[in-house]
RNA sequence: GCCGGGGUAGCUCAGCGGGUAGAGCGCCGGGCUGUUAACCCGGUGGUCGGAGGUUCGAGCCCUCCCCCCGGCGCCA
C-alpha cells in the first residue's frame, strides 16, 4: 500500500490503510497535526488527531521532524481541504527514525543541492525524473528483445583509445597505462561475428573539460551494433526505437511528465517517418536563413539550434564530410568525399542524441584511414582482424540515455538526467 | 582552455561617495479547532571565498589565488 494509490481512489472510502514513509511537510494547528507523508508512490495527507490516537503518539509527531521515517495506521477518506482529495484518518502510529533538521526547503541554489544531492533526490522532482529515466531503459531494452536481438557486455576498461579524439580518463591497470571507455562500439562489432545483432547498456566517460548543459563526464551509453545492415536500414532502427521509447513513456509515466511540466503534445508528434537531410543539404539551409558556414565545417551550438528550430519533431542529417567524423566510418559510393554516418538531433534546441554510421568493411579502406588520422594500427590490430576474417557490412549506432532523458522529460540540464552527475569539480557524493 | 556573471547568517539575497553588517526563510520559545512552501508575537544567528596591499579606517578600492554559475569549443 502506497500513497500513490490512496491518491488514485484506489481505496473505498472509510478503508483501513497502513503506510510506511518519511514526513514530506507538516502542520501543527489546534489539536491537529498534518502530516504529509511521502513513499516512493506520492505525497499523502496523514491527520494524527491528539482525541483519537492519544498523548503519547500525539506527542511523539509533534516532536518528529520533517524527513523522520514513519508507520502510521488508520482509514481512508475523501477530504476536499486534502491535496489530491484523500486523506489518513491516523489511528496508530509511530516513528520509526527520528530526523536532524533536513536542510533542504526548495529555495537552495545549484551547488547546494549537488553538494546534498543525496538528500536532494528525494524531492518529487528528482523521483520523477529517476522513475522517466527507468521506462526509457526499459523501453529501450524492450524494443530490441522483442526483436530478437542480444544483449552483451563490453569492457569498460580499455587498453587504448577508441575514436582517438575525445579526452580519455587514465586508470593504472597493474601498473600499465589503461583508459576508461568512451564507447563499447568497436568490442559491438567483434560481437556482430558471433550474435549479429546486438545491443549494450554502458557507462561511457569523456574526460573534456566541457562547460555545457548538454555534456557528462560519466554518462549511460546505449549502443547497438548489427551485420548486414546498411545506414538506412539502421536509421530505420533508430526512428523506430527513438518512437517506441516516447511512445512508452506517454502511456506509462504521464503524470510524471505532467509534475514536471513537460509539454506532452510536443512528444504525441514524435512519429515515423523523421526527416532527413544531408549534411550539405543542411549548410545550404543554415546559407539560406543567414548563418555564415563553410561546407566541410562540424555544426557549432549555433548552427544546431537554428536547425532544430525548423522542425516539430527528431531529425537525421546524414552523409557528412569524411575529415569530420571518425575514422571507421566507411566511406559514401557515390562521393567519397563523403561518409555513411548519421546523427539524430531532438527538436526544441535540445540538439544530438544519437549518432550512428554504417562502418567500413573493406580491410585496405580503414587501415588507410586509420593512418590518416595518425593513429597506431597496432593498437586496432583485433578491429582490423575482422576485416581479414569474414569482413560483413554491418552498421550501428550510440544514443546518449540522458541526453534521451534531457528532452523527453524537457530538462533544462542533463544533470537532472543522472542521479549522481559527474562533471568537471564534481565527484562527490 | 576561452568569454561573461558571482562568492555576505544554516538557505536565498540586500548593503556601497570606503566609517568594523541587514531582510526573508530556517532554527528555538509562545500563540492559533483543518493546515496547504500556513499565519501572528518574541528570540537566536556572520573570521562578508582565501592571502597580500592602499587607507586613520576595507564586505566595498588594487594584486594574486580558490570555488560556483551561464556560454563557446568537443561530443552522446
Amino acid at each position: 500500500m502506497g500513497a500513490g494509490e490512496v491518491l488514485e481512489g484506489r481505496l473505498p472510502e472509510g478503508n483501513p490503510a497502513r503506510l510506511r514513509g518519511w514526513i514530506h511537510r507538516k502542520f501543527v494547528v489546534g489539536g491537529k497535526i498534518f502530516v504529509r507523508l511521502r513513499d516512493s508512490t506520492g505525497v499523502l495527507q496523514c491527520v494524527i488527531d491528539r482525541s483519537r490516537v492519544g498523548d503519547e503518539v500525539y506527542g511523539a509527531f509533534e516532536e518528529a521532524k520533517r524527513e523522520s521515517s514513519i508507520v502510521v495506521e488508520g482509514t481512508v477518506h475523501r477530504e476536499p481541504r486534502a491535496p489530491g482529495g484523500w486523506e489518513l484518518r491516523v489511528t496508530r502510529g509511530h516513528v520509526v527514525w527520528p530526523s536532524e533538521d533536513f536542510p533542504i526547503r526548495g529555495k537552495e541554489g545549484v551547488e547546494f543541492l549537488l553538494d546534498n544531492r543525496h538528500l536532494w533526490l528525494r524531492s518529487t522532482r528528482m523521483r520523477d525524473i529517476l522513475k522517466i529515466k527507468h521506462t526509457v531503459l526499459g523501453a529501450l531494452r524492450e524494443y530490441y528483445l522483442e526483436r530478437g536481438w542480444w544483449e552483451v557486455t563490453p569492457p569498460i576498461l580499455t587498453g587504448s583509445a577508441v575514436e582517438g579524439g575525445a579526452t580519455l580518463f587514465k586508470v593504472d591497470y597493474f601498473g600499465e597505462p589503461a583508459y576508461l571507455s568512451q564507447s563499447a562500439q568497436l568490442y559491438l562489432e567483434v560481437l556482430i561475428y558471433s550474435l549479429e545483432r546486438v545491443w549494450a547498456i554502458t557507462p561511457s566517460f569523456r574526460a573534456e573539460k566541457s562547460r555545457t548543459r548538454r555534456h557528462l563526464s560519466e554518462y549511460t551509453h546505449f549502443e547497438v551494433e548489427a551485420a548486414w545492415m546498411n545506414m538506412e536500414d539502421m536509421m530505420r532502427v533508430v526512428e523506430e526505437t527513438v518512437e517506441h521509447v516516447v511512445s512508452r513513456v506517454l502511456e506509462d509515466r504521464r503524470r510524471e511528465l505532467e509534475n514536471l511540466g513537460r509539454d506532452t503534445s510536443a512528444l504525441e508528434r514524435v512519429k515515423r517517418p523523421f526527416p532527413r537531410l544531408t549534411y550539405t543539404e543542411a549548410v545550404e539551409r543554415l546559407r539560406s536563413k543567414g548563418v555564415a558556414m563553410e561546407w566541410g565545417e562540424d555544426f557549432g551550438a549555433d548552427e544546431e539550434a537554428a536547425l532544430t528550430r525548423d522542425f516539430d519533431r527528431p531529425f537525421f542529417v546524414t552523409l557528412f564530410p569524411k575529415q569530420i567524423k571518425a575514422f571507421y566510418m566507411k566511406e559514401y559510393e557515390q562521393d567519397p568525399r563523403l561518409v555513411k554516418g548519421f546523427d539524430l538531433l531532438a527538436p526544441e534546441g535540445y540538439g544530438e542524441i544519437v549518432g550512428g554510421s554504417e562502418r567500413e568493411d573493406s580491410y585496405e579502406k580503414l587501415l588507410a584511414r586509420i593512418r590518416e588520422e595518425g593513429l597506431d594500427p597496432k593498437d586496432y590490430y583485433w578491429y582490423l582482424d575482422l576485416r581479414r576474417y569474414g569482413s560483413v557490412p554491418h552498421s550501428g549506432y550510440g544514443l546518449g540515455v540522458e541526453r534521451l532523458v534531457m528532452w523527453i522529460a524537457g530538462l533544462d540540464h542533463i544533470r537532472d538526467a543522472t542521479p549522481f552527475p559527474r562533471f568537471r569539480e564534481r565527484l562527490r557524493p
